[in-house]
DNA sequence: TATGAATGAGGTTTCATTCAT
DNA sequence: CATGAATGAAACCTCATTCAT
């Protein structure tokens, strides 16, 4: 019975290896994204998943090997987004501050991408230290914003001598804090930081804290 | 040796409430800031601690009523600190400068501060809430800060129109990815992030960033 | 040897999951009844049943959900034989007679049920509230007795205008009794309460009260 | 100062000996009456007494030992009133009646000494038997029914050959049952027991039941 | 490949009791 | 007499992981 299947099973079902590791994967984001590592209870993700709790072993070893797997997709996503901004046909400045709004701006909607990152630093990062993906993964980004940087000294807008890495540090910072410090700044400041407007306004404060920092 | 300290007994010293409350609350700031709330285990603390383990649950009642106690101590500290710094004697550049080079100085040099705060974020600052001390606790600091941006705003020498909150906010944001960040963005990015000089350097570049913001 | 009774595997042998189960009621029944809800302790239990600890919590959630499951257990099967009892044979004074009867010796050879129902009160009947099969499980006893009074009252020999609440209610009390105040009771008066003999002379004299009391 | 101590020093205050005592004994018949001897806590009759908790094991030695000292009290209450009753006047039905009635309302009333007595059986009344004014205690009221069968006997109005034990025996049982199981069954049966309406109804039935089992 | 059952190690918390002053 | 501080033992429960089918 049954043999005329669906051209598109439901992720995770019979005999489809690929789906049910995405399956795994996003409920594990998201349970690690919330818990934390040691707070994310694999019973739990197990629960939420199409497929059995052996899945979950027989894919990732164990917790922490499905924790690498969830942190290495995380980056991957982001690097594979940002290489994508195309900021060959726009002035230096206006490439400088598209990148860092979309920095900003992706953080902001990454919340999960975010905490994630905080959970690893939590762990000192002996997860990513683990996985040999994750720099080559993450050069891509430099290599944008020192384009960015040398063809704006040339034309005279930045100013000269500034190290690339200060400036994306920078630029992370400031997106990362917004969200990662969200709970506790709001909880003591009694601050809006999630609505649209707020959003709007600190993207705008970013944008211009890095633009100043490099102008002439 | 020491007999010309009879006031302030050894930490942990049979009856001395006072001292078996500091003892426990320094052995679980390191244990939580190491470990996570999660991650940290009570029967660590109670290892290391100079009385029993039975008087963690006598002082804090639970491990929640312990963090809430770590975090609270926390935040007095650096709230205490900054209330000390006595930016009035100094130009308003020269007060900004001061103020965002301790921030930055003190979240480096209380990297347990910081992982702390991290920590509570990834728990939703539930603990926070539930401190009626925090926020009064924290409302100093954008006192001076609003002091010297009047102050500044008055002279000429920065431009109107800003929000302190911001001004806080950056300053807080670069001061605190620097160390909340360092695991994953030194791993990645291979970056230095704990020597004397790239300390001193990063700092300049914050202070600088946080300057040009204000500038007119 | 007994390779003829595949179907009925030892209690708790692995992968028998309601024999487990059972296995770890009979156990827990016993505990409870004997020590308490308090007094018992789930590392005896766990100690006695023929798999490890880890199943209570499997099956039964925690301490509580475990004496819930021993009580609704041990209502279910006195309501099960008393509906079997078959007393519409009997004339309406044997009938009322033999139930009296029934209960009396049930309550005597089942002290685990008596002692657990004590316990419960003490606990001020929570567990029992939180189950949902109690109330239908329990409602039968008074359709037998009901039966049997209306015809008892319709031949004459049963006086009108008794609530068989209240009747059920004595012979409960009279049976209860016996063995739930054994201890105090033979204690302070030195009478033998547990001799075949004892039970005997007891029985009879429960019998005729509740006869008595129904007597035109 | 404050050398004008007044009269009546609050119960449990400073060097009133009997006053702490009988403080201590008040507290923890509550506490051991709500919540059974393994459910009590220490620390809760500690935190509610007058005094501090090295008062209970000065004076009571340990828990077993406060738990011995509530019961003792407890029945030295009811055996007490009971030798008051002054049944002498009567006839022998209206004292028969009076003793009943007596006995049902006593232990309506009481609640908490029919809660203790439950308890003590749950443990098999050991710490009863290692208190030796028990006995002693409660003869008296097997001597008060003795003397009103008997006369019942001699004028003809009770029927000859009852063991004065079953008397008090049935008559305890349908008193306590009342109290002791009122959670369970009005749970099972949504049956009123706590209504003045219902204990009126309830104390006839009683009294009736024991007067019809002695009648000729 | 897939699953519900099973587990040992270790986690947090509570308890009656004693100690130091 | 009186008290708050202190304690070891043991209580209940949870965890990541593996097993049997």
């Amino acid at each position: 019975m049954d043999h005329q299947l669906p051209a598109q099973p439901a992720p995770g079902r019979t005999h489809d290896p690929e789906g049910v590791r995405r399956n795994i994967l996003a409920i594990a984001t998201a349970e690690f994204a919330e818990k934390g590592f040691s707070g994310a209870r694999v019973d739990e993700i197990a629960a939420k998943i199409n497929t059995s709790k052996r899945m979950i072993y027989y894919y990732f070893k164990d917790k922490e090997g499905l924790f690498v797997a969830v942190l290495e997709e995380a980056y991957a996503r982001i690097r594979r987004i940002e290489r994508d901004l195309n900021l060959d046909g726009l002035s230096p400045v206006d490439a400088l501050a598209r990148l860092t709004g979309f920095t900003f701006e992706y953080q902001s909607e990454n919340a999960d991408f975010v905490r994630l990152v905080m959970v690893e630093n939590i762990h000192h990062a002996v997860h990513l230290a683990r996985s040999e993906r994750m720099q080559s993964l993450n050069v891509s980004v430099l290599q944008v914003l020192e384009d960015v940087y040398r063809r704006g000294v040339a034309e005279g807008v930045f100013r000269d001598g500034i190290d690339v890495v200060d400036i994306h540090m920078t630029m992370s910072a400031l997106s990362f804090f917004n969200v990662s410090n969200r709970a506790t700044f709001s909880a003591i400041f009694k601050r809006d930081m999630v609505s649209p407007e707020a959003f709007t306004r600190r993207r705008q404060v970013v944008v211009e804290t890095v633009l100043r920092y490099v102008a002439r």
